[in-house]
DNA sequence: TGCCACTACCTATAGACATAGGTAGTTTGT
DNA sequence: ACAAACTACCTATGTCTATAGGTAGTGGCA
């Protein structure tokens, strides 16, 4: 059920065509909610049947056609009360740390790279969100410009700090991740011998 | 398909019912990988079906019946297999942290109450985390010392070390959220003025 | 004897999600 | 003139997951 509202806060930047929204998103709300565009296209159709969002097409090229699809009043009533609810708090589901309970079933080689990739996985997905915070802070973020523009100025400094707060949550998750891959990675060499290459 | 081999996991430690599965689970596993037992009943049969278990039926009282696990030699090489093959990583999919990222929508108290919210459910989380950690360093946690009867004592350490350093892992998690909850606590007081009651 | 909590196991259903495709038009560069 | 890359949108399939039930036997106790 996140992803109508995941979609619905890109959407209150700006009125977009499914394929923006689909690109869009892998670059923004897809860091806290990743979903792919084959979840988001048939998400935006019934978002418009239920009228949260309503389309026009807009003509593109000779023949073609896209779909520009807008926030409704409903939208955004909707948006903002599921802003106002109390969250659904996820489960546990991660299968680096449910092998890591198992590590002396695995392979020292293995085990070790498991942690490597692991490790180099979030340092990647650390960059990205550091470069993403840049971003948000100088506010040369796309989205986040198009977003200030329906805003007075007085109200920017707010909004941007929240968005760099969910950031900062983040970038947390992301340096804590990669602190217990090192730990990991001292602990086999201790438990299994450094390794012989 | 982690399910799978969460339950491979905990089967490993010794022969179950599918209740005391669904029991077991609950305290020891489920802390990296959560599920409910209408996935584990079901799970359990597929598992038999495909080889990695076999069931023994044991009377119980008059008339009723359970039916007990065992991993099977395909069960063990399967699950090893897993723990030797790379994780598939997990996409970001975190509402707390989508919801932070729009606070300007929401009112002043929904988001205090949020983030409040957010916070106590992984205080208590931790509390839970760190009391099992403390099972483990004291090997008292029930599983574990189950586990550990099939090893020499030499190996004892090892084993236990990679529990302890998994849950080390879902702390540092926890510690990270709580933090990053106090702090957004904080910002709202700052961004929203603070609360007047 | 009846009730209740617990053990034991299972089903149904709907929605979420991953993966892997497909079609058709447009723009850009050579 | 043509290919390649990109825009635009969509479908199919299978698995996963959440939620909410259901049935039947056991053990204790009042």
């Amino acid at each position: 059920m996140s992803l109508r509202f995941a979609l619905l806060a890109l959407l209150t930047s700006r009125p977009m065509t499914g394929y923006d929204v689909s690109k869009q998103f892998s670059q923004s709300v897809a860091h806290v909610w990743h979903a792919p565009d084959s979840q988001i296209y048939p998400e935006l159709n019934r978002m418009e049947r239920d009228g949260l969002l309503e389309s026009t097409v807009v003509p593109w090229g000779k023949k073609g056609t896209k779909k520009e699809y807008a926030v409704t009043e409903a939208g955004v009533k909707a948006f903002r009360e599921w802003m106002d609810s109390p969250i659904e708090i996820r489960r546990q589901r991660e299968p680096a740390y449910l092998k890591a309970a198992y590590l002396e079933w695995a392979e020292p080689g293995a085990a070790r790279a498991e942690l490597e990739q692991f490790r180099d996985h979030w340092t990647e997905h650390l960059a990205m969100l550091e470069a993403t915070r840049a971003t948000l802070v100088d506010r040369s973020h796309p989205t986040l410009a198009r977003r200030l523009e329906h805003y007075d100025a007085s109200q920017w400094d707010r909004i941007v700090r929240y968005k760099i707060f969910a950031y900062d949550g983040l970038i947390d998750q992301a340096r804590a991740a990669i602190a217990w891959a090192e730990r990991g990675l001292v602990l086999v060499d201790e438990l299994e011998g450094a390794p012989v290459d």
